[in-house]
DNA sequence: AATGAATGAGAGTTCATTCAT
DNA sequence: AATGAATGAACTCTCATTCAT
C-alpha cells in the first residue's frame, strides 16, 4: 500500500515458493518467544524490508548492473556489512526480487480479472491490469526485463509461477470449452505467446524517458483484443 | 557457410542503416585512392572483421558480460591496443553487433518467404525461417537475447530496422485486404506482437544446453498458427 | 577421555604459568563465595571450557586463519557476544589454546618416561610419547604448528614451558654425568636441538591427508637413536 | 649482489624448477626478436623484479598476513593493477617468495663447503653459512618461518628443493663410509634432523627485536658439533 | 550475563582505456 | 598502425568488535 515492496514481501513470505530466500532471523525464529515477535525481530523485518526496497528502487533507476551493494546500502541507510546479515550476496537479493513482485503483481492481476466470464475479455482485463500495475511500481518493468540476464535464477523463478498461474486459466477455459480448437499440447504454447504480447509490447509502450512508465494506447489494445478474438482476420464481419 | 559474419558484416556494409557504426576507417575511406583498394586498406578490413566475428563468437559462448576486450582480441589474434584503433569503445562493437546479424537474418526470412500469397502462411514462414536462422547462427539466440540490457543502441537500431521490415509487409497486406478488422492505427500494434511471439518464444523453445540451439516444437507452431487464423476460438470450424 | 580440553584445561587452571590468561571469569572468582562454586559460576565455567573445546576443534579443522568467532560460538552453541564476556580478543583465546594443551602433552609424556635411567633411551620415550601425543589430539599437530605464526604469544607460553621442563631433564642428566662432553652452556642449545627434532620431523612424518596423524617410521627413530648415541658415527662398534 | 633478488630470482629463472612461475612476458618472448632484449622486455623484467623485492621486504617486514597488495604495489612504486600483469594471484606471489630465495641460499651454502672433506666439519660450515645466509637476507628468516603456514604450496617446492639438495649430499657421504652406522633407510631421517636443527634453532637463536638478526651464539655450535661427533656422549674422551 | 544485529575498514581482483614505444 | 604494460576506480565480500536490548 505505502512504500513498495511492503505488500510484495508479505506476499512471498507467505505463499513461500522461493527456496532462496534465507536469513539470519530464519535461525532465530526457532527459538522465537511464542508470544508474537519480538522488538529485535521487528527492526530486522525493517532492515530486511528496507534494503530490499531500496534494491527495487535503485535496479529501477540504475539497473541490475548498477545496483551495487554500496548504492542499496546507502539508500537503505545501514552500513555495507549490515547486507551481508540479511542477504548471502548481492545475487542473492537480486534473485529474489522479481519473484516478489511478481507475486505482487499477480494478486493485482487476480483481483481485477474477478467476475468476467468470456475468456477474451478476461485476458483483456489481465493485459490491461499488467498495465496498471507497471505504474503502480514503475521499477518493475526494468527488473522484469534485465532480470533474465542479471539474475537468471530469479527470473525462472517468476517465470515458473507466471506460467502456471497462466497455464491453470487457460486449462480451465480449455475445459468450460473456450479454447475449441486447441488441443492439449497446444495450451503451453499458447501461454508463451500471450505472456510474450504482454511482456514485449511492454517494453515498446510502456517505457517512457528516465524510467518513466506510460499508460499503453488504446489502439495497441484493440489490435490485442482483436487478434486474441478472430486472428489476423481481425473480425471481417465487425463486432 | 564459413566464418560467421563474413556475410553478416559485409551486408551491414552495404546496407549501412546503423548511424552508430563509424570506425576510424571511415576517416581512412576519405583518402582512398580512387583505384580501389591499397594492401593497407584490405589488411585493415581484415582486422576489423577478425575483431568483429571475434566478438560475434565470444558473446555466442561467454554472453556479453563475458566479452572482455582482452578475451575477444586475444581470439581475434591482435593487441588490446589494436582494439581501440577500429572501435572508439568496447560498448560500441558491441552496439554493432546485433544490427549486422540482424540483417543476414531479414534476408534469410526474406528469401523463405518469397512466392506465398496468404498472410497467415507468410507469417508461419517468417516464424520457421526464424528459428531456422537461429540454428544456422546459434550465436545470434544469446546476442539477441541479451543486447536489449548490454547493448541497448545496438538493440534499438535492430529494433527498428526489423520492425520496418515487418511493418512493410503488413502494411502491403493490409492494402491488399488481408488484415480486414484492423484500422490503420492497429498495423503497428500488431507487428509489435508478432515480434513478440517471435522472440520471446525462442527463448522458451529454443535454448538449448551449453548455448546448444534446438528447433521449435510443432505443437507451438500449430498453436500460433491457429491465433492467427482463428484468434482464442482457433478454428471451432475445423480447417 | 571425552571432549578435549576438560583435562587440559584444568590442568592449565591448576599450575597456571601464563600471565596471559585472565578472564572476566577471573574477577567474578574474586568474589566468590568462601562455600564452593555457586550455580552460576560453574555455569560460567561450562561456557568457558564449551568455547575452548570449540576452538580447539576448529583450529584442528580450519586452522587458525580459519577460526573465526562466529565459527567458535556457533560450534560452542552460544552467541557471538558472549564471547567477550569470557575472552578479552579472539586473540586472547587463540593465545592460551597451545598453552594449555601444551600442559597436557607434558603430563602425558613424563608419565611415558618414568623409570628408565639411560638418557637416551629415556629421550627415545619422550620421542616416541610425543608422537604418541599427536595421536591421541590430533589437533594438536596443526595447532602446534600454525601456534608460532598466528599465536606467537602463546606459542612463546608454550616453548618456554617445553623448554623449561626439558632443561630440568638435562640438567638433572648432567649432574648424574650422563652428557660427559658438553659445558654448562651447551645445555640450552641441546635443549633446542632435541626439541627441534621432535617438532620439525613431526611436520615431515605424522602430517597425514585430512587431518588425519600418522604414527612415525621406525627408521626415524633408529636413526634419531642412533645420533643420540653415537652421532653422525651412527655406532661403527655396534650398539 | 645489489637489491636482494636480482641474483635469487636469476637463479631461479636458471634452474627453473618452479612450474608455477609465469607472468605476461612469457607470451611475449616467444615473438621475441633474436636480437636481445627489446626495451620493453627490460623494463618489464624491472618491474617484476621490484615487485619480487618490494613483496619479500613486505614480507620480512610485516609477515605474509601483512603483506597486502597494496602494501607490496606501493612499496614497488607501481599501480596495484599492474600487480595481475606479473602474478596471477598476490599467493602466487607469495609462493614464489621462498623458493627463489631459497636457490640464493643454497648457492651461498654450496661455496661455503666447497674444499671441507670431514663430513661433520660440512655439516658445521653448512650450519654457519646458513646463518650467515640469514645475516645477509634478513628477510629470509621470516618468510622462510611462515611460509608453511601461508604459502603452502611455495614451502613445500623449497623444501623439495632443500631436502634433495641435503640427501644428495648425505648419500654421498654415506657411500665414502662417512655415516658408517646407518642404514639406507635411515638417510631420509637424518636430512630431516639435520634441516630441523638448522631451522629450528635459528628461529631461537636468529631471530633479533624488529626483524633485526643476529649471529648464532658459539655454544650453540659447539653443542651442534658435539651431538654430530660423538651423540649426547659429547665426546667424553675430549678431542 | 547473554544476545545478535550493526558496523566499517580493508581485503583481493577485474578490466576498459590510455599512451609511450 | 600495432603494441601491450600501466593505470586506478570500482567491485563484492569478510569479520573482529561493539553495544543497545
Amino acid at each position: 500500500m505505502r512504500a513498495p515492496f511492503d505488500g510484495a514481501v508479505a506476499g512471498v513470505t507467505a505463499s513461500a515458493p522461493h527456496a532462496m530466500i534465507r536469513t539470519p532471523r530464519a535461525n532465530a525464529a526457532a527459538k522465537a518467544k511464542p508470544a508474537g515477535r519480538t522488538r529485535r525481530q521487528e527492526k530486522a523485518e525493517q532492515v530486511r524490508l528496507a534494503l530490499f526496497d531500496a534494491a527495487a528502487r535503485v535496479v529501477g533507476k540504475h539497473g541490475y548492473a548498477g545496483a551495487s551493494v554500496a548504492r542499496i546500502t546507502t539508500l537503505a541507510g545501514v552500513a555495507q556489512g549490515t547486507f551481508y546479515n540479511y542477504f548471502a550476496s548481492r545475487q542473492d537479493l537480486l534473485d529474489q526480487l522479481l519473484p516478489a513482485m511478481g507475486e505482487e503483481m499477480l494478486a493485482h492481476i487476480a483481483a481485477e480479472v474477478r467476475g468476467e466470464r468470456d475468456e477474451v475479455a478476461r485476458e483483456e482485463r489481465r493485459f490491461r491490469a499488467f498495465f496498471g500495475f507497471l505504474q503502480k511500481r514503475p521499477a518493475f518493468l526494468r527488473i522484469l526485463n534485465e532480470a533474465e540476464v542479471y539474475a537468471p535464477r530469479g527470473f525462472r523463478a517468476h517465470f515458473a509461477n507466471i506460467a502456471a498461474e497462466y497455464r491453470r486459466a487457460l486449462e480451465r477455459a480449455h475445459e468450460r470449452g473456450a479454447l475449441p480448437g486447441f488441443a492439449d499440447d497446444e495450451i503451453e504454447p499458447l501461454v508463451f505467446l500471450l505472456m510474450a504480447a504482454r511482456s514485449y509490447t511492454s517494453l515498446r509502450y510502456a517505457q517512457g524517458p528516465a524510467g518513466r512508465v506510460k499508460a499503453p494506447p488504446e489502439s495497441l489494445i484493440r489490435a490485442y483484443v482483436k487478434l486474441l478474438r478472430h486472428g489476423l482476420a481481425g473480425g471481417t464481419a465487425g463486432p
